[in-house]
DNA sequence: AAACATTTGTCCGTATGTATA
DNA sequence: ATATACATACGGACAAATGTT
């Protein structure tokens, strides 16, 4: 079995970069608390760096909606509603769909093997309750098909909107189940079959049941 | 008649976002070309700023898709190939289409009434031949839709994938026609029936058309 | 190969503006 | 209402890294 490469170049990481995904980090797993008051000096101390990049760092979460900037006045965590869900999921949903129909004529044996292993990893993780590994492992598979797709932009907005699933699967101790699995194989079986339509519909049915599976009261 | 009141905050805007705003604009427009690097001190000059303000525009503007970052060696900004239409069409129409679905029962006789005086801006547009102002028009006209979806991460990424639309066009001087027109007026027609098959349906047609028509050698 | 010139990344000081007593 | 404390926005200087002669 050949031994996956870590392809990562040499990273050498820079400070506002590793500033950043401290930061999300902790906003997404509630060490920083929704509305939390962020003053630049306190986490420039708290990550032994100076302002300049932590600054840069929040500007960036800005704009992917994790913090909010009131210029002049005060820098917060963004705060997070349950009902958030509901405008997360659709559009998570139809870019999925999107990226799965763009990706079938790029698909070979190798990928919807690495799937299959993939899905039969997060049967796993759903069986021993590790939510957050499902979770990790659900982001996974759908990663696959969106590489597929090769297309950058339907990436970069997909990746954004994940993290935010992340943290409302966090925050609210939400978890997946089985159902996932079941609708993996199907998108598989579909893809296989190379049916773009099939494909929208299943991952449609897919957001809607996951709504109300995990906004029910 | 009342007047129309300015309700725009008395907003003090901070030289980021001026720096932010101009750089954008110049990338979009072609003042700054395509693979040209960009060197924080002649940018601090040129807009009468310092480097930090700069530095942050630019880190948006990487986000943004607009520029490219190569630590510690160089910031170009991003090459542009007509084939990238191809990439940023789909994800623009499915959201656009989702923002309509999710649109439909919050649209009013108001709404409609905007929508269609908005038509027919457009089509003077068209008709003047003024390529600009018919996209930025285009682009009004689907951002009512979008307003009404309510949905603020349909809202941002819809935003960033039209200024990359802006560009593309800009680029290379790329016309919208009076198909664009027709497919409005069903657009709207289809909104009153409140139908969101049949708009998912036109937008899609939509891209499709779009794209065989602009990117024809 | 080594010193140089550039450009970026980081640090910190200061002024402006905001909130609070 | 005034003054005080404080956080942010910006500027400018230094350090590290790159590629160039």
């Amino acid at each position: 079995m050949p031994i996956p490469v870590d392809h990562s170049k040499p990273v050498r990481v820079s400070a506002k970069e590793s500033a950043y995904l401290q930061l999300q980090q902790w906003i997404i797993d509630g060490t920083l608390q929704p509305e939390e008051k962020l003053i630049d000096t306190e986490l420039a101390q708290a990550l032994s760096l100076s302002r300049t990049p932590i600054r840069e760092a929040l500007q960036l979460l800005e704009v992917q909606g994790f913090v909010e900037m009131f210029p002049g006045k005060a820098t917060r965590v963004t705060n997070i509603k349950k009902d958030d869900l509901k405008n997360l999921l659709p559009p998570l949903a139809v870019l999925q769909a999107l990226a799965a129909e763009l990706a079938i004529p790029n698909l070979d044996d190798q990928t919807f093997q690495l799937m299959h292993e993939t899905n039969e990893r997060f049967i796993k993780a759903i069986d021993s309750q590790d939510g957050f590994s499902a979770l990790k492992i659900d982001q996974e598979f759908h990663q696959i098909i969106v590489d597929a797709a090769n297309n950058s932009y339907i990436h970069s907005m997909l990746g954004s909107l994940q993290s935010h699933v992340r943290r409302q699967f966090f925050h609210h101790s939400l978890m997946l189940t089985k159902s996932s699995y079941d609708e993996h194989v199907q998108i598989i079986q579909t893809l296989k079959e190379r049916d773009p339509e099939k494909v929208s519909q299943i991952m449609k049915s897919n957001w809607v049941r996951t709504i109300e599976e995990l906004t029910a009261v």
